[in-house]
DNA sequence: TCTGAAACTGATACCCGGTATCAATAACTG
DNA sequence: CAGTTATTGATACCGGGTATCAGTTTCAGA
């Protein structure tokens, strides 16, 4: 049988603490906590979020561990239309992301497809294409079930 | 000959100004300043550079005349990671984005077949899927010739 | 054309997410 | 252990954007 286009974004066992240390960083007790949290939590994050579950440890610490796991590559930054950006653990793989416009859930994705697609644009692009971004917009199930009104404004 | 799955998008005659009148706000000639400014400008843009742009309109102005259009849908707003949003007058037409990397400028552009495989997509996520939106980053032609250094942070 | 209600404007103060500063502290090195 | 460097977090600050609100403009109706 065919194999789907569409695939999960495998839950490869990402380290953030190691991933810190890969940068010269110390392994320090704070970092810790936090890079413990974020793995924690499955599932995308806001900072403000990280800092109210983490109250033993300082606004500008909880800001640069972010910014230092999104710079090692280990977070992937996610910018919300009207809202701040999301984080969620990058497991290695290129992906996407499904964003539920009523609850702000977000979800990841891979679609062979969509990449495939992406690289033949390559010839009608001006330009050297670098990379892309994609987020597709639904209601989510559980949304479904309440229908409950959108908050997450849309780029149709 | 077969058409190009990739389009330019039509510079469609839209009228700012109207699609202010249209919603029930007055005519002001303050907002056909802003409106006209808008027109003046062709591409992206952001609300500060408005601003500089009008030193005669007051800054609450300039932000209450981007959101009407925007909830108009007469423009487009743009979520740039990192950095102000951009807006752009917004063709009647569903469209994406380029960004050039290194200087920021934005392009629009349809494809036909990104469209499609959107639609197919919709039996394999979980959940109503309610829009879309895709950003292709590049070096833009004239960023290639001087070959910049990054500005704009890449969701690889 | 006058008049009052409603809309608009812009200075201001404020909010929010995020960052620079910097003195105090912790973690390494030798 | 002592010196050096990295880290922490309180604080002040910054940029983008919005709420407030008094003064001005618009406009429908008399
Ligand atoms: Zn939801
Ligand atoms: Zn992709
Ligand atoms: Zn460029
Ligand atoms: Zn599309």
């Amino acid at each position: 049988m065919a194999a789907s286009a569409l695939s999960k974004v495998e839950s490869v066992g990402v380290n953030l603490s190691n991933a810190l240390e890969d940068r010269g960083l110390r392994r320090t007790a704070t970092r810790m906590t936090v890079t413990g949290r974020i793995e924690q939590l499955n599932g995308a994050f806001t900072a403000e979020q990280l800092c109210r579950d983490l109250p033993g440890v300082g606004r500008a610490t909880v800001y640069r561990t972010i910014r230092h796991l999104v710079d090692a590559g280990a977070l992937c930054k996610l910018p919300i239309l009207d809202g701040a950006p999301m984080y969620s653990i990058a497991r290695i793989e290129h992906h996407h992301h499904t964003i539920c416009s009523s609850c702000g859930a977000v979800g990841e994705f891979r679609h062979s497809t969509v990449e495939r697609v992406m690289r033949s644009l390559a010839k009608e692009i001006d330009g050297d294409i670098v990379g892309h971004r994609m987020e597709i917009f639904i209601t989510c199930n559980s949304c479904l079930a309440e229908s409950a009104t959108g908050k997450f404004s849309v780029h149709v």
